[in-house]
DNA sequence: TCAAAAGTGTTCATGATACACCCATGT
DNA sequence: ACATGGGTGTATCATGAACACTTTTGA
């Protein structure tokens, strides 16, 4: 029985994170995983984790691996669900509280290429083979990220400052995965008062210059969008 | 600094569940609370709760829990949050994983009153002094409550096997704290087809009898419902 | 006969959906 | 000139909200 090889390696559980970092990127959602090198995951891929510290808050932790691990602070940061079977991960009895984050298309780091080797964002329909339960940790995530979209105003997190209501739009459509019409979209999102146009143009594309606008609020805030 | 006592007690965090079990009793929604006998909380009620077993999943010691506590097994029972600040219990590093449970209103026990002399049910706007963050649980919890039953069939799990559409109406009144129209409600059960009649009426009260109905499906489900 | 809750339809207002053409730019 | 995405309004449909009187029983 797998439960006494635990209770020999630790005899008591322990407490870690595991934050599922969500972006858009090549018009794709994509999430950021680290490449495993211990036993039995080798070829394995997991999200950016650890155990929690003894002075510190379970949500501090996240903030702190997503900081050692992604370098960035002060993105959208959410409690998903806390993930406690027993056998969960072969090294020891470990319960992992999973928070999701979003990062903005403009913020993403060069740093994951430089300075790790083995970590990489993956398209969410093209995942490489991952450690412990943390396929079911990303589905549940995406979960929660579309259902979020839909009654709240967070695709503020995903986007830069300044952005074109096309940008927002492939941002629900990306997600949500299914088209959107652009007038209603466009009437939806006004009617909510949810953008103010800035009066200045996107320019440089092959094509007519676009309105750019930004968000009047950039806190997390109920609104039925979708 | 409080991290260094921590520290001196257990030297390492420890995973506890906690439960927040509802009823409708007394046309209110009601939670069952524990009078504390420790030190700094002799004056609190609190949560029923305790740490979770080395080969124990979270879930089940939620589970058992709920049937060591109140004796009662195969409730609606979802993981509501985990709290993990630092300082939440005074006797050490606890991370407590939440969760929620519903009671039908027919399996309320007796032996909350008779086995436990410090045991009983609280109407959510008049709770005592609770000990830890278990304040912040229950706001949270009920906000859960309110939400969940808006978009899901979970109301199940509160009534009898057969009730009345007022009942049912009722139970919606009293959870989201407003007045429901009871045409309109009875109109979006009957297009969601979540209740079927039984042909059989309710008598014995002091007014027409009202025709029994039972749910279609005892299984949770979203669907739009108020 | 009275009190108390059960039962039952229609109208109106609002929001969601469907839909197609011209415009401004870079190449 | 052409390809590309930007920008704009209306008509229809479905859903939600408001609303009042009659019925049946036990006391």
């Amino acid at each position: 029985m797998k439960i006494k090889s635990i209770k020999n390696k630790y005899k008591f559980t322990v407490v870690a994170t595991d934050v599922v970092i969500f972006t858009i990127k090549d018009e794709k959602l994509q999430v950021l995983l680290i490449k495993m090198k211990k036993k039995p995951y080798e070829e394995h891929w997991a999200m950016p984790g650890g155990l929690i510290k003894l002075d510190e808050a379970v949500d501090s932790a996240a903030e702190r691996i997503l900081k050692e691990k992604v370098g960035i602070e002060n993105v959208y940061l959410e409690q998903l669900y806390t993930f406690g079977e027993v056998d969960r991960d072969p090294f020891g009895r470990v319960v992992s509280v999973a928070y999701f984050a979003l990062i903005p298309s403009d913020k993403l780091i060069l740093k994951t290429t430089k300075e790790y080797g083995d970590i990489s964002w993956f398209p969410v329909d093209k995942l490489p083979k991952l450690a412990y339960d943390h396929k079911e940790m990303v589905r549940s995530a995406i979960n929660r990220l579309q259902s979020k979209l839909s009654y709240s105003n967070i695709v503020y997190s995903l986007l830069p400052k300044e952005f074109t209501l096309s940008e927002i739009q492939k941002t629900y459509e990306i997600i949500l995965d299914n088209k959107l019409d652009k007038r209603n979209f466009r009437k939806k999102l006004f009617s909510l008062n949810l953008v103010k146009t800035l009066g200045r143009e996107k320019r440089g594309m092959a094509n007519r210059p676009a309105s750019l606008y930004v968000f009047t609020d950039r806190r997390p805030k109920n609104v039925e969008i979708v």
